[in-house]
DNA sequence: GAGAGGTAG
DNA sequence: GATTCTACCTCTC
């Protein structure tokens, strides 16, 4: 099948490889639990509402992404369709994995999703397809999770791609869109409805058909400069990227976050301790939240208040004051005695209070970094009227990044109170639900329904899946 | 700089 | 009885 004719473009250009994995919230599923392999499963939303993930077979079964629960759980009893709830514990740590051994292939790697990434290629077009398959059996054979790869000279393309390596049975999970021929080109995109490319989605598929462009083709060839006015340039790029031409550049590797910061102003000015102390659990929870959306821990904590500011303009010199000037003195007295004191930040208002805190390990946990934000309560000054204040996590590294041995997880980890909490205050809002002092506001206390809630396989040691032998 | 419109996953 | 939800981009005002 693949050309008689010569390729469509010149070998030498650099190339993007699209790789994503097979409906994946499942796949991970099933690299932990092989009984569901060859069966319908799907995983369940966040309290169980609705279907967010779908094996093939599910799929087969005409069960729509987003179905309630309630309506495809008679599939349940009919067909065996089995369900999961969602474990993002086990899916953030799966996901960091593929990317882990998706950049042995390429330095040029941009994690797109929770489950693709892009890789930029410097391989002649003939052995991208070697390169492809490679990656593909990589990850299965390291984490057991089907993916598929598509090969292109730009984002659009590879993308396009890997749509087609999943569609037909023939590509086996790799397609290399510069193994085509020019013709074999034109037929897919003719074949392929203007809204299936990346981009280009139902309104914007409304508003083409007014001119005549209902395909890929037609898109490609229409003319860029016209429809960047007509439409916009975001539809000019992807004409462009249709073309061969990359208008979508790889995210350059990005050195990973020095820190980060949570701080806000108080409505009414903070005196007593107690109040701080609230104030604090709070920023560390958010602050936790953060971390782990990002998937990153912290291995220093600094905390600080500020008092109103008759020191006139100087609230907001925060973040980018000169580190030299510094005001702070010692490190703070819950930390390891690491000393440093606060050599990040600059001036400050006077009156200002702050404690820098060496973790013990490095964490996201909320309760860790609300006991170290703690530490600044006995630093204030009293009668003092502390008008803002704020969390800043230093040293930050990747989550999972290094084997933590069972006896240094501390057990609120092991528990994922923090998850918890940040998914039932996705569900419930904010606040509902908290630590200590910062949580009980409203008096109740809602808990996630997780009724099929597979272990903390990767995650949790207590959880491990026993392999036997012989 | 906020808000609308659009899109992706 | 129930029905994901957020991030990000561009364009406009």
């Amino acid at each position: 099948m693949i050309g008689e004719e010569t390729p469509a473009a010149p070998a030498s250009r650099s190339l993007v490889a699209h790789v994503d994995v097979n409906s994946f919230f499942v796949s991970a599923e099933r690299a932990f639990d092989p009984s569901l392999w060859g069966k319908p499963v799907v995983v369940l939303s966040n309290n169980d509402g609705c279907c967010i993930a779908r094996s093939d077979e599910a799929k087969a079964l005409g069960i729509p992404m987003g179905m309630p629960w309630f309506q495809a759980r008679q599939y349940g009893r009919r067909y065996g369709l089995i369900a999961r709830s969602s474990n993002y514990e086990l899916y953030g740590d799966m996901s960091a994995r593929v990317m882990e051994l998706l950049g042995r292939f390429s330095a040029w790697k941009q994690v797109y999703s929770i489950d693709e990434a892009f890789l930029g290629l410097r391989c002649p077009a003939e052995q991208a397809s070697m390169v492809g398959r490679d990656i593909r059996q990589t990850v299965w054979r390291g984490l057991g999770m089907p993916v598929g790869v598509g090969i292109a000279p730009s984002k659009t393309l590879a993308k396009l791609a890997n749509r087609l390596a999943r569609r037909s049975q023939a590509w086996r999970g790799v397609c290399n869109w510069m193994a085509l021929t020019a013709r074999q080109q034109e037929a897919l995109l003719t074949s392929l409805p203007v809204n299936h490319i990346w981009g280009v989605a139902s309104r914007m598929k409304r508003h083409l058909e007014q001119v005549g462009i209902t395909t890929a083709l037609d898109l490609r060839e229409a003319d860029p400069e016209k429809m960047r006015q007509h439409f916009s340039v975001v539809l000019m790029r992807t004409i462009l990227e249709l073309r061969g031409i990359p208008a979508i550049p790889l995210d350059p590797p990005q050195p990973p976050r020095q820190q980060l910061i949570f701080s806000r102003s108080f409505s009414t000015p903070v005196t007593a301790a107690a109040q701080m102390r609230q104030v604090m659990t709070v920023y560390a929870q958010q602050a936790s939240a953060r971390l782990a959306k990002h998937g990153l821990q912290a291995q220093h904590l600094s905390a600080f208040a500020q008092p109103s500011a008759y020191a006139g303009g100087v609230t907001d010199a925060w973040a980018n004051a000169d580190p030299a000037k510094n005001s702070f003195g010692g490190g703070g007295d819950g930390g390891s005695g690491e000393g440093g004191g606060w050599k990040t930040y600059g001036p400050q208002a006077p009156g200002s209070v702050g404690v820098r805190v060496r973790l013990p390990m490095p964490t996201a946990d909320p309760v860790l970094l609300a006991r170290a934000a703690h530490t600044l309560l006995p630093r204030m000054v009293e009668g003092t009227r502390y008008v803002r204040a704020g969390i800043v996590l230093t040293d930050l590294t990747p989550l999972g990044g290094q084997q933590v041995l069972e006896l240094f997880v501390n057990p609120h980890e092991r528990r994922g109170i923090g998850p918890l909490i940040e998914q039932v205050a996705h569900k419930y809002g904010h606040g509902l639900l908290g630590l200590g002092e910062a949580g009980l506001r409203e008096g109740v206390v809602w808990h996630m329904r997780r009724d099929h809630l597979s272990p903390h396989y990767t995650t949790n040691w207590k959880e491990l899946p026993v392999v036997k032998a012989g």
